[in-house]
RNA sequence: GGCCCCUUGGUCAAGUGGUUAAGACACCUCCCUUUCACGGAGGUAACACGGGUUCGAAUCCCGUAGGGGUCACCA
């Protein structure tokens, strides 16, 4: 059966042996930052694919340019892609037949290919200077053209070569674009794209200082890492015809691309660092006490769907049923509403034991409760967790959904004060709280009763019952399960806020 | 501006020539619960526009409009 070009092939037959085409995908991020949503998606998918096709997934690490890279960006980045559930079989920390897995210490690798193209001709050197080609650039750009370099150093002569670098002038390397060609790739998200060479401009493979941009860089590591699939970000569809044809001067065959849609903002613009709308490095996720198995499963549903109906899958599960034919082609928002509702789907289900764990850190900060707890504390914070355990959709929101619990007294709401202004409001809270004085034990239970004893002393049931002993005792007309919500209070309280009111 | 890509409810989305155009979030209503919440049942709401092709188009083709991406010795 013919394939098609760009296809790769699924297997192929080198002297008479049949090789399987093993799946080797690489996650590719450059450590000058934390672990951004939109490269956490990306990252999520190669691992997807990778592990449903029983393939390989890969991390290397694109540090070429020293400038940028900041200290710990790299362990950042490995740490939350292990958070979110992930996986690798070959990076920079558990090593590979590949390595190394570092752009910075692959140079000498580099050398060798780009000596290759001098020599083929397909690149050559240039010398000129910064303010050299900005100057080109801004003629082309007042004769209203689009800025390119003009190649003025492709056909420099070997004395003038000499001469240049006598004068001390450090010269980066560019690629020959090749005229009149155009570049076609079958991609796995878009189809058929392609791309004219015309007003590329010769690009620099090298700078020059001798470390390689990411094009070139790119190239020579996808092929001698033998990735089989490049799926990256939308962003990147305009470098690949610039990584074509360096497979094509080096006589290799291209993996298959795939460009995945980027994540938008609610301008529908690509996300940008600054943006504030949107929560976005998955380190805030974790210290604002969300669960990584959420945010897995919430950012592969943006930009891919499942068959089905069902939306909560486990990691597991998406690995089972991931295909990425069904990657969307067309730009997704990140919706933080949505996000929350299934982090809170999620948060229902775990050990309260768990939601302890992320609640805790919250409360200590905010002042709540302290770092080290008696034994009873300990279990009054759990008590407390618990009540809220369903409602809360991260961790952090324990310290506002809590806020009644720790007040000396009640604030009340404009609702709360309404209810409160009831006819009967007064023989109520006066029965229930001479009710509350002889419970022995305070527990929700005997609560409870107590409730039930008030309601055939006064008559009143329902939400004249309720409501009344809800706002007297917690301001709100919202809330938790009352009889647990006034254990959790404690005698004292309840009784004083109580009496406050009654007189 | 050049090049490339995209366009189904407010949002995420299913849909690959014939459907009453799924489902989820959000919103609204009702039921359940002696309150609240949970849960359950309903509801509002979409194929950007204009031409073709076809017996038939959200689906195919061509335009138009809108949006986005990218144009570095950044990745």
């Amino acid at each position: 059966m013919p394939v098609a070009p760009g296809q790769g092939a699924c297997a192929f037959l080198i002297g008479g042996i049949m090789m399987s085409n093993e799946v080797r995908v690489r996650y590719a991020p450059s450590p000058t930052g934390h672990l951004h949503i939109g490269n956490a998606r990306t990252a999520l998918f190669n691992y997807l694919f990778a592990r449903n096709k029983q393939g390989k997934f890969i991390i290397r690490i694109e540090d070429t340019d020293k400038k940028r890279n900041i200290a710990g960006g790299e362990e950042s980045q490995l740490k939350y892609l292990k958070w979110l559930g992930m996986d690798w079989d070959e990076s920079v920390d558990v090593g590979g037949e590949y390595g190394p897995y570092r752009q910075s210490e692959r140079n000498d690798i580099y050398q060798t290919y780009y000596n290759q193209l001098l020599e083929n001709g397909h690149a050559y050197k240039c010398y000129c200077t910064e303010a050299e080609i900005e100057a080109e650039r801004e003629e082309q750009t007042e004769r209203g053209e689009t800025p390119h370099y003009s190649g003025k150093c492709r056909h420099l002569t070997a004395e003038e070569r000499a001469k240049l670098e006598s004068e001390g002038r450090e010269p980066s390397i560019r690629m020959v674009v090749p005229e009149g060609k155009t570049f076609t790739f079958n991609d796995m998200v878009k189809g058929t794209v392609s791309f004219e060479s015309e007003g590329m401009g010769d690009w620099v493979i090298i700078k020059k200082d001798g470390t390689p941009t990411y094009n070139f860089a790119v190239t020579i590591d996808d092929y001698l890492m033998k990735i089989s699939h490049v799926l990256r970000g939308d962003d990147h569809i305009s470098n690949t015809p610039k990584q074509l044809m360096v497979y094509e001067a080096l006589g290799w065959e291209p993996p298959i691309f795939g460009h995945m849609t980027l994540i938008v903002n609610e301008s529908r613009k690509k996300l940008s660092k600054r943006d504030e709308s949107i929560i976005q490095f998955i380190e805030q996720y974790e210290e604002l006490g969300y669960l990584p198995e959420a945010l897995f499963n919430f950012i592969t549903l943006l930009g891919w769907s499942p068959t089905g109906e069902e939306e909560l899958y486990s990691k597991e599960e998406f690995i089972e049923i991931f295909d990425a034919n069904r990657l969307s082609k067309s730009p997704a928002l990140f919706d933080t509403n949505k996000l929350t509702w299934m982090n809170n789907q999620y948060m229902k289900k775990i050990e309260v034991d768990r939601v302890l764990e992320l609640s805790m850190p919250h409360l200590v900060k905010a002042g709540r409760l302290s770092e080290n707890l008696t034994e009873e504390e300990q279990q009054w914070a759990k008590s407390l967790v618990s009540l809220l355990q369903e409602k809360m959709s991260f961790g952090a929101e324990i310290v506002e959904l809590s806020d009644m619990f720790f007040k000396e007294e009640a604030e009340f709401e404009e609702d709360a004060k309404e209810v409160l202004s009831g006819e009967t409001v007064p023989q109520v809270l006066k029965a229930f709280s001479e009710e509350l004085e002889k419970l022995e034990n305070f527990k929700a239970d005997e609560i409870k009763a107590a409730m039930k004893a008030v309601q055939k002393s006064t008559g009143q049931k329902g939400k004249n019952l309720f409501m009344p002993i809800r706002a007297a005792v917690s301001g709100q007309t919202h809330g938790p399960d009352l009889p647990q919500a006034i254990e959790l209070l404690g005698k004292s309280k309840v009784l004083k806020r109580i009496q406050k009111l009654i007189g």
